[in-house]
DNA sequence: TTCATATTTCGTGAAATGTAGAAAGAAAAT
DNA sequence: ATTTTCTTTCTACATTTCACGAAATATGAA
């Protein structure tokens, strides 16, 4: 059973998504972290539950900012360079290097 | 009875609430005309009543988006260039002319 | 002051979002 | 096949956001 991990075409990506998904301190965080390091959904925000984490992944993916990829059982969570960050790039570029 | 129309300082301004309010279609619209002309809140957004407009506009104007000043019976709005578009210039700017 | 104009605030309901535990899914090791 | 590990979906609930009409406020004119 493949399971699949579904990246949006950077045509399907609208600014409204992207400007939703990075309008929420805690994903900001992630895609922080992210930014100098691909990391586990475990391993980002100790302070929430898995769940909490991963549908805040989803949120991201599904903006087109980050990607995630399958490695053995985990899950590695990297900034997606080819989805928000090329259709919008300097919006991406701006909040992602605004820090927090 | 001065009805004082309340501008945050450009110190109290945080990047959530500039992307939060960043984060809708019709703020984004909103700045979008004001960026060509200074205009009343009757005639921003004319599908919608006047109360959800102004209800729009004091968002992006505690966001420091905005800049409102009373002229005889009306309410001029315009964009402000020492709010957060001094504080986040990349983003506002990035932003604001990634159009619609 | 009374009236007209322009905007804001209030009260309410609908929709979206965030959070989190429990159960389920996916892959590797035994 | 079973167990273990990591992650996601399910389900429920609380909070936030948004929209709207009605009432209230602010200003200028008659």
């Amino acid at each position: 059973m493949a399971s699949d991990i579904e990246h949006p075409a950077e045509t399907d990506l609208c600014l409204d998504g992207v400007l939703r998904a990075l309008a929420d301190p805690d994903r900001r965080a992630i895609l922080t972290t992210l930014r100098t390091t691909e990391t586990l959904c475990s391993s980002l925000l100790p302070d929430r539950p898995r769940s909490t984490v991963s549908v805040h992944l989803k949120v991201l993916r599904a903006a087109g900012l980050i990607e995630q990829r399958r490695q053995g059982k985990a899950i590695l969570n990297s900034l997606r360079s080819d989805g928000a960050a090329a259709r919008y790039p300097e919006i991406v570029h701006a909040i992602t290097s605004a820090d927090g």
